[in-house]
DNA sequence: CATGAATGAGGTTTCATTCAT
DNA sequence: AATGAATGAAACCTCATTCAT
């Protein structure tokens, strides 16, 4: 009707811009990869010029910390602690943390944001750090717990459970790269809620005393 | 010593040459990463000076490839083959080749070879596809193997040998990507031996009729 | 003399920024060659940096043909029609041809733009398509047009047009070839204007019937 | 039957090694231009290696100077002047120099030669020189000579034969570039030996009193 | 004489970052 | 706040030239 209408740069809500900017880059860091990336295509990919970028972030690094930082929190399930309260067994407990990975490396940026933060860790340290902190430094604790908890309540054998964890994730990880690397290149796509159930049969079997 | 000791590059060509910067880049393409890698450095690193090494690669993509392909088939254990042979029980056969790769992920440049694929495989899909093919494709069928046949004598109940591969191989990748990615950042050492027989020792009960 | 005098380059795109890039090429082209021009001494010439000549030409080539495309139609002489038209005799209009082609000989970038294209030609075969299809399809006909209508006319002796007109603009490429290659090199100056006439009257006296 | 047979690199006549040189080489200037010829070619091209070139020419320039000294001179036609001392007539002197060049045109080096020398003398004004000084320098002056005498005998009209030279010779340096770097891009084949005798027509009839 | 492996200076091009508007 | 033209450092790669054999 009148200028209202028009979607305008200058009048969209500024205090979104950098949640705006971050989700473009993801795209575009995900699909290409952090140094392949212009700061260009973000820019554009956001609908905003090069310069404006730097208004909300110093430097293209700075960016890559917000979208590691931003998106692992995110996937840090909140969900995670409800859905694994409503657990009757440490068995059940186990599928359903399996099933809720599994959903998020099908549904989520997950598997991308994996991959990046392998492939720049090196060349940014804090990156590798950080999601080493927050993202994994939450999950396998939680595992951890779930063994703890079953062993004490008779439900599996006497093992260690920093190690247990490990075998369980481990095929999750597996899945994950999977996705991210081998599928782009040709592999045969692999149903991860199958493998997710199929790998926690055999580990509750395997935990059982 | 004397001018002796001093090793003269204007020497012929020796047909190391390759072998050589393949193994000098390999070092900094795992520590720096392929694109923060100069050719400048790799040359240095291999005692060279920059040209020589474009007398020997056609450009650095090459490069990156023949350490691929080198290293890829270097770790393709020839070895795996005799090690399975030998084992009595399928049982066995899952140790030792767990505790193969564990001692792989430990002593090995695997480690940082995956990685670098994992980093590079987007910018350069073919390292993806050719590892795939040639690292992966040799090791998974290799394991399925193991669950059938574990199947067929009676040692392992009826599971899917594809999806049973995946949960016995997965916790390895985890291992090799914790080494590579984040124990460079600060993380605990994992004991990669340990995990591959507790891990072991989960899934055969877990196979178990 | 005060700051107000200083050129501010990072002022805002000037229209004629590409035209300014072209013409301090060509000279730079012109005196040293394209191969021996840095694109450097074409961005200080253009009083650039370098970076910015790459926002208006893709590389140096596509500056090499910007060149050409735009001095070749400049040279294109529109005025030649105007100036054919209004010839009464056949014969003037050859006297006034080789006049105009021999100003531009003198005055313009012709020559340089002519011992550019020979140059490059072999390294760069679009540019001397270029040049043939545009200078000189359009030149070769005009004259063989003027022989054919004087021949109409009685004027002239019946000949082959395609062949008089070779020998009449075959000198005043002499012309062209000696101030751009070899007057730089300590040759005496020649007078165009006085070889075109003197040229003029011994065809025109040659073609007559 | 013996080692004899075998041409062996190191035993051929080594006076000639200069010569073979200079051959490949100008097939090689000619064909791709100076700078896009590399001294790998040339020595390939001579069947020999690359070093071998730097015995008999200090650098790739003085290897340039070389192909026109020789090439120059050898076209100089020592031929020239006998043929023109067979002519009965100035008339007929003209149309055997025109016969003469259109017949190097077509069947030497020249128009490569010519174009090699344009498109270098700038950056090696030397060469320019040279060019300038033994071939122009000798060709010209027998141009004005034949003019001169024509007007002497009576044959032709008092003009200026610097003038005249010029207007006379001009149509073969057309069709030498015409051959030389049109032709190569697609230009019509132009028929030098016709045009020379039809030049020649023109000429002698535009020259008489 | 001849070789060819090795060198390293030098040029084009890219792109993160700056800054005048 | 936003723009986008301008910058210039940095890196790949080429190839004339050298020199140990």
């Amino acid at each position: 009707m009148t200028d209202q209408s028009v979607i305008n740069t200058r009048r969209r809500r500024p205090e979104a811009r950098p949640s705006e900017i971050i989700d473009a880059a993801l795209g575009l860091f995900a699909r290409k990869g952090f140094d392949a990336t212009r700061m260009d295509d973000v820019a554009r990919a956001a609908g905003l010029s090069k310069g404006t970028i730097y208004l909300y972030f110093p430097d293209k690094t700075a960016l890559l910390k917000a979208i590691i930082t931003k998106k692992a929190v995110e996937n840090l399930s909140s969900k995670t602690a409800d859905i694994l309260a409503s657990a009757q067994t440490s068995a059940e407990a186990l599928r359903k943390f399996l099933a809720l990975i599994a959903f998020n490396v099908e549904n989520t940026d997950l598997p991308n944001l994996l991959k990046l933060v392998i492939a720049e860790s090196r060349a940014h340290p804090e990156i590798g750090r950080f999601y080493l902190d927050s993202a994994i430094g939450h999950m396998l604790p939680k595992v951890e717990h779930i063994i703890a908890q079953g062993i004490a309540r008779g439900e599996f054998r006497a093992i260690a459970p920093a190690l247990a964890a490990r075998s369980i994730v481990g095929p999750m990880l597996f899945a994950a790269l999977w996705k991210a690397v081998f599928e782009p290149v040709g592999a045969a796509p692999i149903n991860v809620a199958e493998l997710a159930q199929h790998h926690a049969d055999i580990i509750i079997r395997g935990l059982a005393p």
